[in-house]
DNA sequence: TTGTAGGCGTTATCAA
DNA sequence: TTGATAACGCCTACAA
């Protein structure tokens, strides 16, 4: 690999001139420059972006550290989060970190690899958040335990986990629903979690009972899982112990429905399903499937925003938070589509 | 920030003392490690992953740049290249590279920030490819023209394109049907347009003839691109000039397969319909979708080998080609379901 | 066991 | 208009 080193030696210039020449510096004859490059051509030059990010002490990286890039509106959320990142000549670079992953993630914490840090994945835990945030590299996680953040340059979004759950459960005891199943998806999200919190608050909230053999571990959040867990609820339905079924997501409900629909169970006439998330497979069944969209785009680009209000330092954390939640963009609607009847 | 010049310094010892001591060298004594490391943790010292990279020469870190991650067998794929990486400390980072944006990925390439790159995204040019490959950076591509490929260092995995289309053609023609209809998904989509091909070749060997006034275009691979182009679809069927849908992709026929059933067209009755890639999704809706295998995740493990026979540097190009191709793994496969009938 | 010095590839400052 | 040199933060011979 020829460096800027090997073109001067080679042209009998100094190095200077040469990264003058090469970064079209207006204090370089035209023709030095002209020759130079051609030379940097020939001898197949190319940049080295590291001794760059050295000498600038800047990456110009936003680092997105996602546990599933799979899961539907993620490339939305990215190009959001790009295009306003672009504006700021910030480039934005995803790495995974799952359950059986998460070293490559932690490395590019640990060694300062980036400008600004995008969390959106559980399994970087509190501590490595809290102990590698800085000024130079500000960290935004989304939906943590407030107390547990203690860096003052990390930035937790509080997601809807308030309402989160209950907001639907409540949609379908107003419905006339009484035996509402819940499926719980993988147990490592949290979202699956703060639903069924939700659930438990929302039945309590009505006084309804708790069955616990109506609640039921899908293992995982895919339709596979919605479809095998279902074998178990079928049951509860033709017996009559159960009139309406809660998956934790979309996804969950799809299979789900899937093995209904074999079973000839009718939707929504035998039993009401309701989802999570809004996803675009959720209208396109039959029938459509009444979910809650989070609206998790206008939170990606307020995020994104936050971040540069952070880089670009003119806000204290107090501030960024400050705007991060001002108007009305972090709740949760619930969609109704077929899904759902009224038993009224 | 703090360097190791800082802590070396406020405890007045050498840098290269530290350096040591924090990598935990075993020339170093006990009682000055400790005294180190302590500092270090006090004076919030993290190490800086750039000078790291400058120093080694390598950063290893290998590319992947995918035009879009949300593509089912995605995180999949990237599980499966990342646990063959990580045998060989490496780590893998994602670049989005789309239609609107392919700064952030050339800026990557152009720089040199990985010491191997995965073009996944057809948004790179053959041109920057060529360029910027090199015996410190090889660029293995997917699928595209070989001819166009100079770049010794740029290693193209010829996917099944000579069949791809043909295959599930065939099938619909060898179980009656005379009239298929094909939906075009995303211009841009290379495999879409390869599976156009495939069509009509098999049209062409079984000499029927081409009906232009049935190949319709989805301007899009997803459930509403097909749920939305179904629309014209649906007068061919039902005055019986259509009595199968070739679908670019099988999201496209879960949303022409909604529609139809919206309709009260009956699948497969009244029309066969086929998918393409065998995403989850397929097989969860009703009917299930008769689709084909490309064996994604097979070719991914392959391709990360083949990085690895790069690295490593003790291949020359042709024996990791030759290697790459051995085996028949680069097939497709129908998967047959529930959405095709025999109409003989 | 620890310190000195040089180098990784680039840019920036200052001098020529 | 160009050149010499220091600096970015780290590691590694080699010397002490």
């Amino acid at each position: 690999m020829p460096t800027i080193k090997d073109i001067a030696k080679s042209l009998g210039v100094s190095v200077s001139t040469v990264s003058m020449a090469l970064n079209d510096s207006p204090e370089i004859g035209q023709k030095t420059k002209a020759k130079i490059r051609e030379a940097a051509k020939a001898m197949n030059y190319i940049k080295n972006g590291t001794a760059l990010d050295l000498q600038r002490k800047k990456t110009n990286i936003v680092l997105l550290i996602t546990d599933n890039p799979t899961r539907p509106y993620f490339t939305d959320s990215l190009q959001v989060i790009q295009s306003e990142l672009l504006k700021h000549n910030m480039d934005l670079v995803i790495i995974a970190a799952t359950n059986k992953h998460t070293a490559t993630a932690e490395r590019f914490i640990s060694e300062n690899r980036a400008d600004a840090i995008i969390c959106m994945s559980k399994f970087i835990t509190d501590e490595i958040v809290n102990d590698y945030a800085s000024r130079n590299m500000p960290i935004i996680v989304m939906g943590r335990t407030p107390d547990l953040i203690t860096n003052p340059f990390v930035v937790n979004v509080a997601l809807d986990y308030e309402r989160v759950g209950e907001d639907i459960t409540d949609y379908l005891i107003q419905k006339g629903h009484r035996k509402i199943a819940f499926v719980r998806g993988s147990k490592t999200s949290v979202g699956s979690n703060y639903r069924y919190q939700g659930y438990l608050r929302s039945l309590k909230r009505f006084h309804l009972d708790l069955n616990k053999t109506i609640i039921f571990e899908a293992g995982g959040n895919g339709y596979d899982h919605g479809y095998d867990i279902a074998d178990k609820i079928i049951g509860k339905i033709t017996d009559a112990s159960v009139d309406a079924v809660f998956f934790a997501t979309d996804d969950l409900a799809v299979g789900g429905l899937r093995k209904f629909l074999e079973h000839g169970i009718r939707v929504p006439e035998d039993v009401s399903i309701v989802g999570y998330n809004n996803y675009p497979i959720s209208k396109m069944v039959m029938p459509p499937i009444t979910t809650v969209d989070l609206h998790q785009q206008k939170i990606m680009k307020r995020i994104a925003v936050t971040l540069i209000d952070l880089l670009e330092g003119n806000k204290t954390k107090a501030e960024v938070l400050k705007k991060l939640h001002k108007g009305n963009i972090l709740y949760s609607e619930i969609i109704e589509r077929g899904s759902v009847i009224n038993r009224n």
